[in-house]
RNA sequence: GGAUCGGUAGUUCAGUUGGUUAGAAUGCCGCCCUGUCACGGCGGAGGUCGCGGGUUCGAGUCCCGUCCGGUCCGCCA
């Protein structure tokens, strides 16, 4: 027997009895004649107390950090406790231990805050996964996943396993390939999610279907994306929007309970898409904080249930503004009394090659009531209070006013707005703020082939009430420059994001079952019939079978698990991460093949360039 | 595909206008220490300044290329 307890947990009432524990060497600390040794598992920290003739044993059999041991002795009270573990009250008198394997000199220190940067950690993810930060944010995520696992057990949900090796139907993202011995020549593609196998299932009657499960895209990388990463796909039968709306804002207010014992007791709110660009310029608006966009002028878009401000910046003869697609603002609470060099600073911010703007206005709202703003020359002080007004600004706040090309402006303002809010404090790392965003577009407009793709997939349906506009217009986009006048650009799909403080962590959609929508979908995307047969006939024979109506969504389960951990990064959150470039760097994989692998795959090897 | 920041001791970093022998902290090794838990004290070892080329009397420092890593844009149905 290697152990009696773990090294978590013994307390006072374990005292005088006789103990046996195994594991690593956190640390020794030598007073002369007594030698103190931390000794670390899974579980915890138990400090041994090696009396004097151990520590002259110590001499013969020296130990050092990460050696892994074995060790028996009597619990004893400790005359100095140490109140910051939890095993802090005792200590191990040792009679006899045993060295079960050295360990060499590691690399950087296993400590909360170590001393390794990121790739060496990687490098030696197995050490790394030794420390306690890295090892609570392995616990948060199976915390979450197993809350999820009981959630949806307990509303009825089976858990079905589908296929890695699929087929490769390149719409949307790349597919990683995996080639076939028995079928030389041929290719398997990893699943980007299980898709369609979920439908199927639904065709089958599978009702209530779950999974929590790896999902594979060869698509370039970011700290919140993994080439594979893990979802929690879902999906249900005769449903309508609002029953999965229901179901899954259940589900994240579980999760929310079971791991941060946060009591989400409000109802999740709820925002068109339309709404959500129109307010924050982003389809996943972080609501933690208001600042909502002024739109000065009315963009030439998709907007069109909207009003503008044009009034308020028009024959003001300020070309910046008057040349530009759209002009929009934001009224930061508390700031007026920044400093040139601060308005300074945000104006580098924006000019960044990320954001991309050419400059940045502002309004000072000051608290004497007179306005005072970098476009002074333009805009009387009337003006200037009109528009501050508009942008719901009150004294003392400051309005950033940003033009330009429509969807770069957008998107810039959109990132000041967060930009702000995390400058003032307003995006808390403790706060979770849920919102459903609806009602997206079904299509967008692809520019490089002049045709729509689907914004979600192709398995979304329109509203119900928008079906006949798709069956009774042509896809064809005659005129390039105005495809936003085409009929196809106001249909709206039946799909919803969630979003948790800003980010998207689920999505979803109520899907076609009908064969022939399904068909025109398939031809709205500029397949003709037989690709639709080739790429996806399985789905459409299956759908002349009784497919019934059903829907689902998918969660980001790394990213859901970092932002309950309150971390930017999922890579601490995943026990293997690979890093930007695709790579994992404990392994270096991926790596070239034997020679034997390509002459068994009939596959020969020729680079291009 | 593009932009940008970084690469100096085992590790994390500093290194001035290009100028003598490249520093600190931590880790490591040795000695001392019976109540530490970030133990303490004394001493010591430890460097191809990512790699290649160039400018210069002289390069960690400037220039070009390249590799590796971070972040972002494009991309991610």
């Amino acid at each position: 027997m290697y152990r009696t307890h773990t090294c978590g947990e013994l307390r006072l009432k374990n005292i005088s009895e006789q103990i046996t524990l195994a594991g690593w060497v956190q640390t020794i600390r030598k007073f002369g004649a007594i030698t103190f040794v931390d000794l670390r598992d899974r579980f915890g920290i138990t400090q041994l107390l090696f009396g004097e003739e151990l520590t002259k044993e110590l001499d013969d059999n020296p130990l050092g950090r990460e050696f892994v041991i074995q060790a028996t002795g009597i619990a004893n009270e400790r005359s100095n406790k140490n109140p910051n573990l939890p095993t802090g009250d005792i200590e191990i008198n040792i009679s006899s231990f045993r060295i079960l394997n050295k360990s060499v000199v590691p690399p950087f220190t296993i400590e909360d805050k170590t001393d390794g940067g990121d790739d060496l950690r990687m490098k030696y993810r197995f050490l790394d996964l030794r420390r306690n930060a890295v090892k609570k944010n392995l616990e948060l995520r199976y915390a979450a996943g197993r809350a999820a696992r009981n959630y949806l057990h307990s509303m009825g949900f089976m858990d079905i396993e589908t296929p890695f090796l699929i087929k490769s139907t390149p719409e949307g993202a790349r597919d990683f390939v995996v080639p076939s011995r028995m079928n030389p020549g041929q290719f398997y593609a990893l699943p980007q999610s299980p898709q369609t196998f979920k439908q199927l299932l639904m065709v089958s009657g599978y009702d209530r279907y779950y999974q929590i499960v790896k999902c594979f895209r060869d698509e370039d990388l970011r700290a919140d994306r993994q080439p594979e990463f893990t979802q929690i796909d879902c999906e249900m039968a005769f449903v309508e929007q609002e029953d999965i709306l229901i179901m899954f804002e259940g589900l994240i207010k579980y999760i929310f309970k079971e791991v941060k014992n946060i009591h989400y007791t409000d109802a999740v709110q709820r925002m068109t898409w339309e709404d959500a660009m129109w307010n924050y310029g982003n389809d996943k608006p972080d609501i933690r904080f208001v600042m909502q966009l002024l739109n000065l002028k009315k963009p030439a878009s998709v907007y069109t249930s909207k009003n503008d401000q044009r009034e308020l910046i028009d024959s003001a003869g300020f070309k910046v503004f008057d040349d530009a697609e759209t002009v929009l603002a934001i009224a930061v609470p508390g700031c007026s009394e920044y400093s040139r060099k601060q308005t300074d600073e945000l104006t580098e911010w924006v000019k960044r090659p990320q954001i991309g703007m050419k400059g940045l206005a502002f309004i000072k709202c000051n608290k004497d009531g007179t306005y005072k703003s970098s476009i002074d020359k333009f805009f009387s002080e009337e003006k200037l209070k009109a528009i501050a007004d508009a942008a719901s600004a009150k004294t003392g706040d400051l309005v950033l006013i940003l033009a330009g090309a429509e969807e770069r402006t957008r998107k810039a303002i959109s990132e000041l707005r967060l930009e702000m809010g995390k400058i003032l404090g307003l995006r808390k790392d403790d706060e979770f703020r849920l919102l459903w965003v609806l009602d997206f577009p079904l299509f967008e407009y692809d520019e490089d082939g002049n045709r729509w793709v689907a914004r979600h997939h192709p398995f979304t349906s329109p509203k119900p009430e928008q079906i006949e506009i798709m069956i009774s217009n042509n896809p064809v986009i005659e005129h390039a420059d105005e495809y936003l006048q085409h009929p196809y650009a106001g249909i709206k799909a039946n799909a919803y994001d969630m979003v948790l403080n800003g980010n998207e962590i689920g999505g979803g959609s109520i899907r076609i079952f009908q064969k022939e929508l399904q068909e025109k979908m398939f031809s709205a995307l500029g397949m003709d019939a037989a690709e639709q047969q080739h790429k996806f006939g399985f789905l459409l024979g299956a759908f002349e079978y009784g497919a019934p109506p059903h829907g689902g969504i998918a969660f980001g389960f790394d990213r859901l698990c970092s932002i309950l951990g309150g971390s930017e990064s999922i890579r601490d959150f995943i026990a293997f991460p690979k890093n930007n470039s695709g790579r994992d760097v404990m392994l270096d994989a991926p790596a070239i093949i034997d020679d034997k692998q390509f002459e068994e795959l009939q596959l020969k090897l020729d680079l291009k360039e």
